[in-house]
DNA sequence: GCCAACGTTGGC
DNA sequence: GCCAACGTTGGC
């Protein structure tokens, strides 16, 4: 199992908004970037990802589950762009802040430090497990 | 609201 | 295939 970090900014799109979706979730929709959309295309059901708020708030506020493979985009004609589903899974008790992330040198490598602006990332296993431990989730899903 | 960083587009 | 121009993102 691989894990993620999906960035929306909540005036758009909220980790409240997600919960009110229930178990089917919804498409993360939207992307139109390659390293992003070749992320997506790389996740398997079940994969976890954090859910960041980007803009508002800067921190880590929940954690989503992949529920469907990548597939179409709808909100597109464009045959080139794709989503995965996502649902949400957990709330984080103490969300981590960027601030926090980018103090923490376990962190440093992380790709919401070094390239902020990639909306769907990539997140080793010692970085999960990591930011889990700061934002209270016990034990790491 | 500003601006730096980054990705994409399009002319050559 | 290069690179300048442009648009977007996201932290501040």
């Amino acid at each position: 199992m691989q894990h993620w970090l999906f960035k929306s900014e909540p005036d758009v799109f909220s980790f409240e908004k997600l919960k009110t979706l229930g178990k089917k979730g919804t498409q993360w929709d939207g992307v139109r970037n390659y390293q992003a959309r070749n992320n997506m295309r790389a996740m398997q059901i079940g994969d976890l990802g954090f859910f960041y708020h980007s803009n508002e708030g800067l921190n880590v506020v929940g954690i989503v589950e992949v529920c469907a493979l990548a597939h179409h985009d709808s909100t597109t004609e464009d045959p080139r762009w794709e989503c995965v589903d996502v649902r949400a899974v957990r709330d984080v008790p103490s969300p981590p802040t960027l601030d926090e992330i980018k103090a923490n040198p376990k962190l440093s490598k992380m790709v919401l430090v070094n390239n902020s602006r990639l909306s769907v990332q990539p997140v080793t296993r010692e970085e999960w497990e990591e930011v889990c431990r700061m934002g209270g989730v016990t034990p790491a899903p």
